[in-house]
DNA sequence: GCGTAGTGTTTGACTTAGCAAATAAATGAG
DNA sequence: CTCATTTATTTGCTAAGTCAAACACTACGC
């Protein structure tokens, strides 16, 4: 029973990502956040007003919407977002970047990138580019 | 603040890996195992006598090897796989694949097939060929 | 307007997995 | 041989995240 060359592919992926979720895990920590935490600190960072509903961040990183809730509490707590209501609808509320979790967000982003460049210091700049690419087309 | 490719990189594996999770996860729950399971299950598979040191499978399929204690539990109870004691050292017992197991595996491979062949359905073959040569290189 | 259907968020119960301590066995120095 | 060290596994506790139900609000058909 050999495999596809797609499966052999998924099977790198999920490496991929446990080695990820080891060495930048460890790189966030010196800041005191998780993956999960920055990513969802960065999605903020990009956004319009650095300012998102939580349903929207969901999808973003991946979270289901009471994953999110439970990651925002204790986020909100030690003051990196702020809650505020939407005057739009009740219902949802917005999430919003404080000065402090902006300046988080820049002092994590640099060990961020550190660690992602060397997770791929076997490459090049031609193939990094390449893989780029080609996971580019896949990933959304 | 503008990203470097390795961190774009980066993010799309975690995306692609949560997309993974959600549709191979969703294949293989149609055979009553989870991703995780799947990966030992196969590692057992292509493994030597189908037999393998716990530590050794944990090392494999990016688990810590409490991990992989709890994770084998139940797997044992339903009689996917066997506990042996290995004769050459008592600390260590071996688990191996049982008829059911390897089974279960087969049939497991198919669905984990074609969910990964959707997955990568937007490439055609020479692109798809070339990240799986890229991805190797930084995977392991 | 008013009730029913739909949308956004939170909560309760559970699952998965990790780390550190405990346990159990092998190995090596003397 | 025996004690100390190292190696393999399991267990107690905890964290992170899921699903389904509850809750809160909006919007639409009549």
């Amino acid at each position: 029973m050999s495999k596809s060359v797609e499966a052999g592919l998924v099977i790198n992926i999920i490496n991929m990502q446990s080695k990820i979720q080891k060495r930048i895990g460890a790189a966030l920590s010196t800041h005191g956040i998780g993956l999960s935490e920055y990513l969802v600190l960065n999605q903020l960072y990009i956004a319009k007003n650095q300012r998102m509903r939580r349903s929207d961040l969901a999808e973003q990183v991946g979270l289901s919407p009471s994953g999110v809730t439970r990651l925002l509490n204790p986020m909100e707590k030690i003051g990196l977002v702020e809650k505020e209501s939407n005057p739009r609808d009740a219902r949802s509320s917005l999430v919003s970047l404080s000065e402090v979790g902006k300046k988080i967000t820049e002092e994590a982003s640099i060990s961020f990138e550190y660690a992602s460049v060397a997770l791929f210091e076997p490459l090049d700049k031609k193939r990094l580019s390449s893989l780029s690419e080609l996971l580019k087309t896949v990933a959304r």
